[in-house]
DNA sequence: CATGAATGAGTATTCATTCAT
DNA sequence: GATGAATGAATACTCATTCAT
């Protein structure tokens, strides 16, 4: 089972990254937690950074493709916007330790590494401004600062990897409804138009993760 | 001089923890950054856990000072709550690297730290807490989620500590202002009220932190 | 091997312990005895003060062992106590490193195996002190001081380990024949009674110990 | 008060280089025990080895002026060894860390250091040699092995270091006279003659140690 | 496919010692 | 006489990684 013992060291890592930092995690731990020797540990990665460059990898890619496959033909600004907000949260919430990889350990990096993860970051913020700025262009938002409410809101979304937890009383649904509710507010957009169909973002995040949500 | 070299030590360790994280940081970093041999490090500090949970303590007891004093007296919960983001954003942005280590590395604690530790910062959080549900009670803030909204808030205002830089051209003012407006937007505040003395918020933080900024 | 090296680890703590103390003895000593690199050590052993408690404990339970099978069944004191004393001086003549960390090294331990290790050397003595003490009830052993006298005698034994060399002209029977009456002497039996067979006592220790002797 | 210094220096290396051997006693330890900075304790003491082999030679130099002045003029071998063996286990009894330090840190003495000490030490055992051989000479005393007999009596006299208590209920003369009559068994020796003055032996060991006992 | 053995380089921390004040 | 500051070298132990089997 190749695949089998090739996923359980991925997931071991991306939850022992998440959880005690890539330099705080050892070799061993990442074994123990793949029920491996951590010699066969070597079969299913390279080096530990390049697992962790590629679990980063990965992740941002897969953010792109469904924000890529959720806007696609959306034209409205407001649409637009408020499918990201929900993919972005649902995504953080659903896969807290891949996307706290990606935010908190970028600094473990090797610089060639690095530019690869941040290039693909700035990709995905990217249709961020792009949308912001549209939706200035049209009238429909209204901030002063656009690069710095971008910052702010996708730090206020981000931060749902951090606390978000599956048990308590917020459904993923309800968690995106609320946060695209915040971002529209916080860009003074009252008239707030068609909601995204979380659902439809729910099986999107679903697909691009392989895993039921 | 004794204060010289510890001085030294703290903040070859805050900026070290901050940019590489506590278990990317190696003592000889340490010694190395604060001028000094990896053995004489050892008269200016614990153990480098010591030293991670003093600087955390030292930080968030700071934070909590400074919104002590701001918001005593203060009785309106949309100037109070202004005060809070104000100083919030003001040392998120003043102090990144303190504040970062605080957000970043209570996982690298040990259990008896990490219990201080968080337990000052639900402190801080109460605060915040306590001032949302106040104007909600108030009929000023409209939010059907005040727990998740505070959290959001906090993301956003506290992800200032990893963008921010002087060198751009927003002032820590501005800053303050804007995320203040982004808050009270968020929260459906649409009579904002009597604005925070953002150059008072500047002094406090100045204070605690007995830094020039 | 892995029993080899195993054993190598084993064979040189037990020499450099006995020799330069547990203090004395760095790491690297014994890397360097037991031609493995300081690393692969720890493939043999848990810490350096596991690797003591180990020898200690594994020490005296063939101490025991040996007495117990060497004394089992014989009912006259006289003989019980000639076969612990050729027991204990073969035993210390012939695996005089073994004992000597066991006599010299019992400050070095944490508290948790000093109890471990203390409560073996305790039922080990027990033995002396019972045949001494039945010895004295059957009229055979004459001494005021019965547990001044089980020091004694016991201290004269196991200093042994400290001087005997197998290249003198002392053979180990001739050296256990001869402190058996030091001991008969010093507690005032003049009719010694049957002798112990003291080629059955070293091949007794030989086999506990799994060595040539 | 130089010399009040020096000796809580010398009394504070003692305890501890007994109580945990001489690798085992750091010069913090020492430090703290003598209530000085560890810099301060170099005014009173060369290198932590100088301290050691000072202690050990002194401790040796008091044992044989002891000796000598109590067999002066004494022709009887059994007196000579009545009276050295007195003197030997009420030293070990009431000086029991010098002269386990003496006993047990022989090995953590560089090689000219260990030179020294062990002529001393040979020095001492020779007098044991000389008398136990005039009384074989004089029929007083019997044992086919006199070396191997005067090592066991000196180690059973010097085990007495190791469990001796003075809160224990043998006296020092007690003991002594214990270890006396032990001794003139070991060595066949039927009528002990003269006995020696275990008060004047006392007193002995009080003067050259400078001590009350 | 899997791993026990192995290690050079690294970890945090402590060592005995010196010296300027 | 006393010590805070300082350090090079050492401490026990762990690291990520390789390789023969």
């Amino acid at each position: 089972m190749v695949v089998d013992s090739r996923d359980r060291v991925r997931a071991a890592a991306v939850k022992l990254f998440a959880d005690k930092g890539f330099h705080g995690t050892g070799i061993r731990d990442l074994a123990q937690a793949a029920k491996l020797s951590s010699a066969s540990l070597y079969h299913y990665m390279g080096t530990k950074e390049e697992l962790l460059a590629d679990i980063m990898r990965e992740s941002l890619e897969r953010l792109l493709a469904a924000a890529a496959l959720a806007t696609e033909g959306v034209e409205d600004p407001r649409l637009r916007l408020g499918k990201l907000v929900a993919l972005h949260v649902i995504t953080h919430a659903s896969q807290p330790s891949e996307t706290r990889v990606v935010d908190n350990e970028v600094h473990a990096l090797s610089p060639a590494a690095k530019r690869t993860i941040v290039g693909l970051r700035d990709s995905y913020e990217l249709l961020w401004s792009e949308v912001i700025d549209a939706g200035i262009a049209a009238g429909v938002f209204h901030t002063g600062q656009p690069a710095v409410t971008r910052l702010a809101l996708l730090e206020m979304c981000s931060g749902v990897a951090r606390w978000y937890s599956p048990r308590g009383t917020l459904t993923l649904d309800q968690l995106a409804a609320h946060y695209a509710e915040l971002v529209m507010r916080a860009l003074g957009c009252l008239d707030v138009g068609e909601q995204p169909d979380l659902k439809h973002c729910r099986t999107l995040v679903s697909q691009v993760w392989s895993v039921r949500i």
